[in-house]
DNA sequence: GTTGGACTCTCCCACCGTGGGAGCGTCCAC
DNA sequence: GTGGACGCTCCCACGGTGGGAGAGTCCAAC
């Protein structure tokens, strides 16, 4: 018989869902139950209505969102692969931030917090020529990749005869809004046409050199934030990076990476 | 001057951590200002606490809990690699079993929902010497190869003539306790030694097969369950699974499966 | 018909870490 | 001394699930 209707308790065993979670998706207007009892408040469910709770369970497994899955469950096939594609892509992408983490975790169990040798010393004054990005935190990699891609052609069809390594600037504050710049060292006075002017000031700084995936860039800084403040010093902007080897000769692993951040005497 | 404190916001910005963060850190007793002023209730941090600052932002990008950075930050460095490595295994798990979804979703944003083609029938009647567990659902694969290696060995042993394929046999509910089992089919009457006989009893079923890994069975039996509900039938255990093609014989990827669930009218 | 036990109901709280916002107090430089 | 930036506390929200209290309901066995 087709009518027979379930109980919640029942249901929720045929379907692999607790009670609690067919009451709230009953709640949120995911999944309600065919008949409630005006008088108890008994849900009842039917047992067609299985279908749909097998695929929420199904998806809820993959760890879709309730709020995804209901548009899932209300469009029609066609919509419906597309939504299962996005969430693909969102958990492909979470996979590789999470591998990424793995491999930061990895060398932070096998080396130690500490691991990089921080040296206080002077740098001269360098003239760049630059171009500059406004970005946030997590689109630096593709800007410094656009912004190397406007710098390189012009540097080279001007015949301008710069000196490796590359340079990266940043602001000292991750915020949401970065104004970022790459640049190349330019042998005297007045630039490049077409190209922004930047003088870097020489003076006292911290520096450390970094080997290894970008990604793991934040264990350098940690590392070089810390020795500064321990010894009383004070970060100055812009922090630069010089990119002793770069991803265009060698792959992840063997980057080289000096960072360096000019300091100042705590002078309260 | 090492002594000059800083407010709540400086010192925020200097560890790339939010004012909120740090408030949440003091309240929960991971990181403490140095001093907090009586009359004002301001936070003052010291200079020297922002390598533990940057600690806690380091591993908090690496998803791991507050409490769990606590324990990294209170304990020596050999104790502290040991709960890195811990976490660090533990996001590896994450890793493989977002990878499995993955591959699920995959599945089913190309081949839809149903995907699969259920069939109902008539099963013979099948005696099987068997071998039991009982196990969580997370750990049945484990279990049902001990369960094969327990079984193979007393069959190869007595020289019985039992008939490919191997049978899984499982409970309908998936619960914190399942009372599972491993069998092949035994030519007649009474058993084998040293191993318990089972009788499956013939009748009506429905079935579907599934091609591919273990990890993707939950997308077969949602198609099965659904199917089952739709036609107004009640499905009862043990659902049996009939290994056509087994890990031994092929690789992930083209392990063939039969699912069978013994389904009765629904008589109400 | 009654009783008892299994089931169901609603409502509140907890987890985890973060952010938003209200409403109010404090600090410092002009 | 005044304005604006900054600080404080307290509450609520997100996501999804589970636990538990206290009360009501259903049904089968007696």
């Amino acid at each position: 018989m087709r009518d027979e209707l379930l109980t919640i308790g029942r249901f929720a065993r045929l379907c692999r869902l607790s009670v609690k979670q067919l009451r709230h998706y009953d709640d949120t207007g995911l999944l309600a139950p065919i008949r409630v009892d005006a008088g108890s408040g008994y849900r009842y469910y039917a047992p067609g209505q299985a279908r749909d709770a097998l695929t929420i369970a199904l998806l809820r497994e993959m760890d879709l969102p309730l709020a995804v899955i209901a548009r899932a469950l209300e469009a029609g096939p066609e919509r419906r692969a597309g939504i299962l594609r996005e969430e693909r892509d969102r958990l492909a992408e979470r996979i590789s931030r999470d591998q990424a983490r793995l491999a930061m975790l990895e060398r932070l169990a096998e080396a130690g917090l500490p691991g990089y040798e921080v040296t206080l010393g002077r740098e001269p004054e360098r003239r760049l020529a630059v171009v500059r990005a406004v970005c946030t935190p997590a689109e630096i990699g593709t800007r410094i990749g656009e912004c190397l891609g406007r710098l390189l052609p012009v540097l080279g069809r001007t015949g301008t005869a710069w000196e490796p390594p590359l340079w990266g600037l940043y602001p000292l504050d991750l915020e949401e809004r970065l104004e970022i710049a790459v640049g190349a060292q330019i042998p005297q006075g007045e630039g490049v046409p077409g190209l922004e002017f930047a003088v870097l000031p020489g003076g006292l700084v911290a520096e450390t050199t970094h080997i290894g995936p970008y990604a793991q860039l934040p264990l350098a800084y940690n590392a070089l934030f810390a020795a500064i403040h321990e010894r009383g010093l004070r970060p100055r902007a812009p922090v630069r990076e010089a990119y002793l080897v770069g991803p265009a000769e060698a792959p992840q692993e063997e980057l080289m990476t000096r960072l360096i951040i000019p300091v100042q005497e705590n002078t309260a």
